[in-house]
DNA sequence: GCATGGGTAAAGTGATCGTTTTACATTGGG
DNA sequence: CCCAATGTAAAACGATCACTTTACCCATGC
């Protein structure tokens, strides 16, 4: 695998399992099994590194979130929760532990929302045929509400 | 003011603000205006000042959410984002930012959340006249939604 | 055949972490 | 009158933080 995806991959996982801040560098390079002089050439910095997992996680969340109706849109949720776990919203924890003052994850993390509402607004389309800002409101509310509901 | 009740809303402020782990005691005991000997006697440790600020922070809660309807639950929210603003639900962040690992603030996190399911369960009561589980899920995923959603 | 790019290992940077310690004020009650 | 409780200020604790530096290895390609 490439050391740049390994590094982001693995920095997702412990950053999803123990927090952004609690989870330090030397256990990162440990287990992405590179050197932090390494890491620090692909990443630039911890912030860069934050937001380069964040940006690769939307990625990833939109192509599994790919369905064109509600049903389909929970069951990809369920799917995600089953295969990684649920512990509440990543880009919301990364924003909240850096209290929203860095840049890079506070833009990543309103990208993020921004596509999500995106993309319920054409699963609506597709479900009644014209655009209803209150249903694809509700519909974004209980879709984070499963999102946080499921970590209890 | 008493000290203990200003260190915990002190440090309730700045948490919520700056996330768990970014803030540090001195930066706490500062603003609190107290020394740190007098912090660690009343709180123990950093995760004794997490628990407690939870556990009061759930209290506020409860006697802010003790309406008996659905509209007024969600107005109850509402008048909580005006007054402390909308950063997420300050329980799971905890949780979050910890891991899971610490159980004074695992079990701070889940008894506020059965509270709060047992509240909901108490308002669907009041309002239809009988229990109904899903309904119930039903507007704990919305509340949990509208909690998350507010912070963007 | 050797320069160059991309990697490793490991020590070192100064700052900051949570926590404890030392030494000293203040104050209220027996 | 003094003892115990409760507070402060400030230094010190070792650990850990994000990040940089030094020195070296090894492949690929001109």
């Amino acid at each position: 695998m490439d050391i740049r995806t390994r590094l982001i991959s693995t920095a997702e996982q412990l950053f999803d399992r123990y927090g952004f801040t609690a989870t330090g560098m030397d256990r990162l390079t440990q287990a992405a099994g590179i050197s932090s002089r390494t890491l620090y050439k692909h990443v630039g910095s911890k912030n860069g590194l934050m937001a380069a997992v964040l940006n690769e996680r939307d990625r990833r969340f939109h192509r599994l979130v790919g369905a064109n109706s509600v049903d389909a849109l929970f069951e990809a949720l369920e799917t995600w929760f089953a295969r990684e776990g649920a512990r509440g919203c990543l880009f919301l924890r990364a924003w909240g532990e850096t209290g929203g003052g860095v840049p890079e994850i506070a833009e990543a993390m309103a990208r993020h929302k921004q596509r999500l509402r995106q993309r319920i607004d054409e699963i609506v389309v597709t479900e009644i045929g014209r655009r209803d800002d209150e249903l694809a409101e509700a519909i974004l509310l209980l879709f984070e509400g499963a999102t946080h509901a499921a970590t209890y």
